[in-house]
DNA sequence: CCTGAGCCTAAG
DNA sequence: CATCGCTTAGGCTCAGG
């Protein structure tokens, strides 16, 4: 056994839990050794130790290899593995000890994932490994487990990653060849499966240990298979070992297809049929872009769905572009600034039809010029991201489905997309820019987008300066023309960003307009006043439908500039339009620019700043049941988290946003798999501490959706941001060394937890290890240690050394790190209660000591409430906020002795008749809201136990009761 | 009057 | 077959203290 083979280990020792370590009953290259896709997931893995029993049946050898390897790894290393076992169960402080509840009572188990669970051999239960979590206590499901099985594979093959770049590569990464791939190598293959999986990790791809319905790949690695297999995996992309081997020696990734295993006609493409001649008109793009099912369930949906749409390519386009110039001023620490006082001229560079233009140069079989060009996906209701001047002329739109231009223009010709060489065709445009010495910053907006500063030095010659202009800006479209080899590009030149832009209006296509000889104001407003309103910076229908309906006189069909400027003043445009906007427009109106867009000149360091991240799915989105959007949004979150911890941030509030069908509108939309008519809602909830934490992110999510009470079948839409991103503060975890510690790489502290998630296999060989190099190894826990809540585990921390005293110490203040953890609905409650609390501590107090009498004495409470009295208003819950109040001042005032029966049997109706009336997810939230006043009396007032006995009683029972038995919310949203 | 939630709008 | 309706930032409105 090698490094590798550790690495290996350590990887995928939690692959499967019941069989660590594990005797294989099968041989890998029988037909049943790795299980078909079908199976399920749990039985069908292939045990990632099953190798070892070739070598020795006993784990003598392998803790004698391990010890060895351990020894070599220095203490960070060392410390780092051990603590990368440990990551900290997603904690959900929901009616008790079912952390997710929202989930289990929604539908009941689902059967698929049940039967997941009974291949467990009663052999394998006792070797299991002690990471492994019991089912139904920690997890909210089958599918969340194995999501958190797979995110600690990932995370594993990440640090084994680094650890290779480090000592293997010098830090450096290595080429990531298979970034976007997932890969599952079936049966024998050489080189072996470990080898292949340390390939693969190390050039960016995904390595899956097992193959299940819910867990799909983008590739299976294969030397043979049988022809029962064969028609399994005909889907996907099989390759032999050697498409891994050859692509990392040639350094990228090869076609698959030349080394496809499966050579059946839907496997082979369709190039040779034309080879030779490469205008192979309305086919497919050959390669990576396979022949996958558009299935938002998939769980490579979110790849496959944006490695296609062009407005993500856009956005992230933008993103990096913004990131990459805020880099190089970080990088180069100057920035060129553009004060008020400054004269500048600015150019706005912009590509012509930028994507048809490149579009059509690498089809290289039409003409831009004569042909009416079109790109786009489809046939009928596909969008057009972009065509040319000659589809324009026909009254072609960008945005427009195919099916409309087609209308217009019959021989409209669709060219497909070609992502690849947009990227190189917007990098030469920028390389020319930024050769072009005449610019003192480059400020890039989009791809094909970019505005170009030239400071003005005190030159009152303006047909100087129109001349230089000219120059510079013919000069630039020469270049791009030539660099490109036929791509245009169009200059405006103006005073001001919206001149710029207007000149830039009037240049296209191919062409250049310099305004920059206008001495005096009319000359500007001659050119403003033909200008159509649409075509100012910032300014959309639905401002011009404004304007037009509520300040130009009817008879104005076009609204322009002149027109408006006649008819309106700021105070006019302020008042019907908003005070910024209406200033905006007054601003632009004589050619200015607004305060905002200036903000790109003055600060762009600030205007480039990423201030949110989000992920918007509105396409293709078709869900049948709540535990596959629980999936989807694990996967968004996933998504999410992992780019803002690349990015150092940490979010204090997130904010999720859908969109749901409307009432009227029908299932299936014209558009294929579009969203169709749809209403929006949103909801936004802050932590207590910001976070990058994806099991908190993606808990609040799924219970804000919870909230926002969607049949999932009616959901056609879905994004999650991030907000007020923030700097990541560097964490210290050591205390400073008095005498001023010259070392300021932190060390990496074992964490208590990560030893005991040890596999039992690694515990001894670790603990040893750790001892030789006196580091503290924690104890084993006398027993399993049960999950508590965040609440309970406050409560230990905090009264853990004084319990056996007896004093009852309330905590002054909350600890805002606790605070982090919770769902913020209910730190909201607890940070009131806690205010409340401490005004009342000594009435809390007294109260105890007349427990007794208060039992014999005790009343229904509830019934003496004028608001129980108008429990139709109750019913109705036109006030939550005041149902929740009284809820909550019912608890607090019962606590120490228990409800009352009748305020029970009167609470009980209620909420029946709140589930009955599909009102559910306030049941829900009444539940939640209930168990943290209740966690939260058992924290700061814990002697009260006999009544909040009651209470807890009450909940787990009868409330978990009404939950389940809900026939409405199922039906809803269990179809 | 200030603040924040939940919309809307715009851009490429 | 279809088809890939994103993402970010600012502004408006209204409710609540």
């Amino acid at each position: 056994m090698n490094e590798d083979e550790l690495a290996e280990l350590l990887s995928s020792s939690e692959t499967n839990p019941s069989s660590f370590p594990h005797t294989p009953r099968r041989q890998a290259a029988s037909p049943e050794a790795v299980g078909s896709p079908d199976n399920g997931a749990l039985h069908t893995q292939e045990s990632p130790l099953s190798h070892y029993s070739t070598l020795n049946d006993t784990t003598a050898l392998v803790h004698t290899q391990q010890q060895r390897i351990l020894s070599t790894l220095d203490d960070d290393s060392l410390l780092q593995l051990v603590n990368s076992f440990h990551r900290p169960v997603e904690r959900q402080p929901i009616l008790g000890d079912e952390p997710d509840s929202g989930v289990g009572w929604a539908g009941g188990a689902d059967p698929a994932l049940s039967t997941a669970s009974s291949p467990q051999s009663p052999e394998d239960a006792d070797s299991g490994p002690a990471v492994s979590p019991p089912p139904n206590t920690d997890y909210a499901s089958y599918g969340e487990y194995f999501a958190h099985k797979k995110n600690q594979q990932q995370h594993r093959d990440a640090y084994v990653k680094r650890l290779y770049q480090d000592t293997l590569n010098n830090g450096q990464e290595f080429s990531p060849i298979f970034k976007d791939c997932i890969i599952y190598v079936n049966g024998r293959t050489d080189p072996d499966r470990l080898q292949l999986h340390q390939k693969i990790i190390l050039h960016g791809g995904q390595f899956m240990h097992f193959l299940s319905g819910k867990t799909s790949v983008t590739h299976i690695v294969a030397s043979n298979l049988t022809s029962k297999k064969k028609l399994e995996f005909a889907k996907y992309k099989v390759v032999t070992p050697a498409w891994i081997v050859d692509s990392i020696a040639a350094d990228k990734r090869l076609p698959w297809q030349k080394y496809a295993l499966i050579t059946g006609d839907e496997a082979q493409p369709k190039l040779t049929l034309n080879n030779g001649n490469p205008q192979r008109k309305d086919s497919p793009p050959s390669d990576s872009a396979a022949t996958f099912t558009l299935d938002c369930k998939h769980p490579s949906f979110l790849e496959s769905f944006f490695a296609k749409s062009r407005l993500h390519h856009l956005s992230t386009w933008k993103a990096d572009l913004r990131a990459h110039f805020s880099d190089k001023f970080v990088e180069h620490g100057k920035l060129q600034r553009v004060s008020e006082d400054d004269n500048v001229a600015i150019f706005h560079v912009d590509f012509d039809c930028f994507f048809a233009t490149v579009s059509a140069l690498s089809n290289n079989c039409y003409n831009l010029h004569k042909d009416a060009l079109a790109v786009a996906h489809g046939t009928s209701t596909s969008e057009i991201a972009s065509c040319n001047y000659v589809a324009r002329s026909f009254g072609v739109k960008n945005g427009m489905w195919v099916r409309s231009a087609r209308r217009l223009c019959p021989q409209l010709i669709c060219i497909p997309y070609n992502f690849e060489q947009y990227e190189i065709n917007s990098k030469l445009l920028y390389q020319i820019l930024d050769e072009t010495s005449s610019f003192d910053m480059i400020l890039p907006l989009s791809i094909d987008e970019a505005i170009c500063v030239k400071k003005l030095h005190s030159s009152p010659h303006f047909d100087e300066v129109q001349t230089e202009c000219e120059q510079i800006a013919s000069s630039i479209r020469q270049r791009v023309l030539e660099v490109t080899g036929g791509c245009t590009v169009s200059i405006g030149c103006g005073a001001s960003l919206v001149c710029a832009r207007l000149a830039l209006k009037s240049a296209k296509p191919d062409g250049q307009c310099i305004v920059m000889n206008m001495t005096d104001q009319s000359q500007i407003d001659d050119f403003l006043s033909g200008v159509h309103l649409k075509d100012l910076p910032g300014i959309g229908a639905s401002i011009v439908d404004k304007v037009v309906r509520q300040i130009l006189p009817e008879y104005v069909k076009v609204p322009t500039i002149g027109e408006l400027k006649t008819h309106s003043s700021l105070q006019l445009l302020t008042s019907k339009l908003g005070v910024r906007t209406g200033r905006k427009v007054h601003l632009f109106l004589s050619g200015k620019d607004d305060e905002e867009s200036c903000r790109i000149l003055r600060n762009p360091i600030d205007f480039f700043a990423r201030k949110s991240i989000s992920v918007d799915i509105n396409y293709a989105i078709r869900f049948d049941t709540i535990h596959e959007i629980d999936d989807f949004i694990s996967r968004v979150c996933d998504h999410l988290c992992s780019k803002i911890m690349d990015l150092g941030l940490v979010t204090p509030q997130v904010t999720l946003k859908i969109l749901r069908r409307c009432a009227h509108a029908p299932i299936e939309p014209a558009k294929y798999l579009g969203c169709g008519e749809c209403d929006s809602f949103s909801r936004s909830s802050r932590f207590g501490l910001p976070t990058d934490q994806v099991g908190l992110i993606a808990t609040e999510i799924k219970s804000s959706f919870r909230m926002l009470a969607c049949p999932p079948a009616d959901l056609r839409g879905l994004a999650i941001q991030l907000n007020q991103l923030e700097k990541k503060a560097i964490q210290i975890n050591q205390q400073r060394l008095p005498f001023g510690g010259l070392s300021t790489i932190p060390k990496p502290v074992l964490k208590p937890d990560s030893f005991n998630s040890l596999p039992p296999i690694l515990k001894e060989d670790v603990r040893a290890e750790l001892s030789k190099r006196r580091i503290e190894v924690p104890q084993s826990p006398a027993g399993k240690r049960k999950i508590s809540s965040p609440v309970k585990e406050y409560w230990d921390r905090f009264h853990g050394k004084q319990q056996g005293t007896g004093e009852q110490k309330l905590p002054s203040s909350l600890d805002e790190d606790f605070m982090s953890h919770l769902p913020s609905q209910i730190q909201r409650e607890i940070r009131r209660d806690h205010a409340i609390v401490k005004k009342t501590r000594s009435s809390v107090r007294k109260n105890l000591v007349h427990k007794e009498e208060i039992v014999e004495t005790r009343k229904p409470w509830l019934e003496t409430r004028s608001t129980l009295n108008e429990i139709d208003t109750f019913q109705t819950l036109t006030r939550p906020r005041e149902v929740c109040t009284l809820i909550g001042a019912w608890i607090d005032q019962t606590v120490s002795i228990g409800p009352h029966k009748d305020d029970l049997d009167l609470f009980d109706n209620y909420l029946k008749k709140l589930a009955s009336k599909n009102r559910t997810h306030q049941v829900l939230l009444i539940a939640k809201l209930m168990s943290s006043r209740l966690e939260y009396h058992s924290t700061f007032a814990p002697s009260n136990q006999r009544g909040r006995q009651e209470w807890e009683e009450y909940l787990l029972r009868r409330m978990t009761a009404i939950l389940n038995s809900s026939t409405k919310y199922p039906r809803v949203f269990d179809i």
